[in-house]
DNA sequence: ACCTGAACACCGTTCAAGT
DNA sequence: ACCTGAACACCGTTCAAGT
């Protein structure tokens, strides 16, 4: 039919988001977009491209905000609004935490952390364990909320009281902990 | 031949060191047991439930220590050796991860920091929310050690001088996080 | 209690060839 | 530039039947 590269990301995240991520095979995009399996070799190397394409899509749609502020603020920013991307898509946690494991996407978050995270003034070395621990924090969190939810939400009704601001909660403890780290440097910086 | 389950785990453990989590198929797993893959489905109803068992045993495998101190110095302990099983077995990080996540086994660590971290005088919900916050980032630091080690290992002279305490950095940083809240609890309290 | 044989309904990927 | 047709080498799982 003549499709292009972007008409097929856009395609796989409906998938995705419709049927999850276990039933995004090329073979069921391929059927999606009225094509063959083989036609999408066309426009990605192979499936691990494709699914990192589709992360980097899904981050790209992230709503930001623009926030008065310092560090703190901005990191806090940037990890909400991260979570909430994440939370708009079936198995989008999952998938771009895989993506991101590999190395193969999904590293705008990170690169914004450790900017956000440069104004605090940590060591550089400290900067990015105290960004890599953010997003270990917000993918690992993410995605057993969102494991709980698409289990609440397909049958049992066993939909225990969540707390709302669980995620808040183990936010504050990590962003805390940076706090501790960059009064101890300022102090005999 | 005549195996038991514990021998399926077994093998299926050697299976993941030597090949990798990829190659760990019930197809493989049988023909190593000089078995056809249906014979595993009489010891496990699919392979997830495999997979559970194999994260139960290598955690079961920890190294631990006794350690004098308090709830700090339990939970360093506990991720500490978690992240040492992990990195004893290909993959192991990945695996267990997912089996946690699934909800399916691998609850042994969690139900540790919990007991740990009750001495602290948390409330209970930010008891629960501090253990997975570790739980988090230490299945999120170790997956990525664990994929740049192997990566390194793998080809690839590429051995950027990884910070040997990075892990312990960030552990930290959570930690004091923790300790944060710890005493804004009991100073009011 | 443990296993076989055979099938079902799938995968990702390659590649020559077509338009 | 984009796609087909056909193949290769796999998957997890079920189930009647065997010992």
């Amino acid at each position: 039919v003549g499709h292009r590269r972007d008409d097929v990301v856009e395609r796989a995240i409906a998938v995705l988001d419709q049927y999850g991520l276990a039933d995004l095979t090329m073979r069921r995009l391929g059927s999606e977009l009225g094509v063959r399996p083989s036609a999408l070799y066309h426009h990605f190397d192979n499936k691990q491209t494709l699914l990192a394409a589709v992360a980097d899509e899904l981050l790209a749609r992230r709503v930001r905000r623009t926030v008065a502020g310092g560090w703190r603020q901005r990191a806090e920013e940037i990890c909400g609004s991260l979570r909430d991307a994440l939370l708009s898509y079936r198995d989008a946690a999952e998938l771009v935490a895989t993506v991101h494991a590999f190395g193969l996407g999904g590293h705008a978050p990170y690169a914004e952390l450790v900017d956000a995270l440069a104004a605090s003034g940590l060591r550089p070395a400290e900067t990015r364990t105290a960004a890599r621990t953010l997003l270990h924090f917000v993918f690992g969190h993410t995605g057993e909320e969102q494991t709980h939810l698409q289990a609440a939400s397909a049958g049992a009704i066993d939909d225990e009281p969540r707390e709302t601001s669980d995620f808040d909660l183990g936010l504050a403890l990590v962003l805390d902990g940076i706090r501790v780290r960059v009064e101890a440097g300022s102090s005999h910086g």
